[in-house]
DNA sequence: TGAAAGATTCAGTATTGCCTGAACATACTG
DNA sequence: CAGTATGTTCAGGCAATACTGAATCTTTCA
């Protein structure tokens, strides 16, 4: 009843490319956004040869791209009895490596700002003052997400164990 | 004492260069970040001649950078009497732009997940669940930040103006 | 041990997007 | 009005990067 690539329905491709577009804005390859995507999409785990024959890609990028993605944590592998391929699937967890990611690339920033040399600002008490301001939002927001994230991990590690 | 290039202290220009480095990492260009980085630095605002001379940048660049970046919030357009260049300044609120940008961004994905045509998940249950859980726990995440931005916005704006 | 399946690495190509110089537009000034 | 200062737009060159096919490595099984 099909060939090879009628697997993916029309509109499950397109929600999976509006994804990877998506990915691309935020600094990851398309084709790791289509990864992502499909295996958002996935009832199971998937091969590399899965991913590559549904995502019309060459293994080679599927290789590489899963590593990397798993590497983040939004990826995780998965073995089946008697079966030697590699699986992929989302990470369980999801928001929790996504979120942290985001969190990690902006703390970079504020290091950046604290290592700031203090000759820099010396000089010029408005810019010791914008610096100052800027470091002390960026060490609130990052704390106070910090924290709601940590709820959040609470929050839903209880619904899905829910007390006894 | 001192060449046209000479205004930039070594330190200084080192550090542009890494909040350039990394602005990219954030999907600006590099001389967009440069720009940035150079005002973040700076005592006044800066004339785009000013900005070219310092970066060592074309004026075409600088010309539509900081449009981009003002269009973004991240900069102002500021004037001087008697004179008709147009000078550009770090926002004042500066941490309320640059977060409310990221907050966009990961809005926006939020919608690409609501918009999924619901035929999609309707197959499966996982699937459906792990969309739902996704969703859900970007919403929260979403609206604890907001939060957390606008009691930064009312503590910093208050700090600024002490009440009577 | 040999063969085959699977995964990874690598060198080359193609695409993308940044940046620039030069042309162009606009607004002051005398 | 002519001339000049300032800002913007545009076509093209250049560098970075993603992606691929082919070669290579690794593991499993007969």
């Amino acid at each position: 009843m099909s060939r090879r690539e009628a697997t993916l329905q029309a509109s499950t491709a397109d929600l999976i490319e509006r994804i990877a577009l998506f990915f691309e804005t935020e600094g990851f390859s398309r084709i790791g956004g289509r990864i992502f995507g499909r295996l958002l999409l996935a009832d199971a785990a998937m091969s590399l040869d899965g991913l590559a024959g549904d995502l019309a890609a060459s293994k080679a990028s599927i290789s590489t791209e899963t590593r990397s993605l798993e590497r983040r944590g939004i990826l995780e592998r998965v073995g089946k009895p008697g079966d030697r391929r590699v699986y992929y699937q989302v990470a369980a967890e999801l928001p929790i490596p996504t979120m942290s990611l985001r969190l990690d690339r902006w703390r970079r920033f504020s290091q950046l700002l604290e290592e700031a040399p203090a000759d820099i600002a010396r000089g010029s008490p408005v810019v010791r003052h914008r610096l100052d301001d800027t470091l002390q939002a960026h060490r609130y927001l990052l704390a106070e997400f910090g924290d709601a994230l940590q709820r959040w991990h609470r929050r839903s590690a209880s619904s899905r164990h829910p007390r006894a």
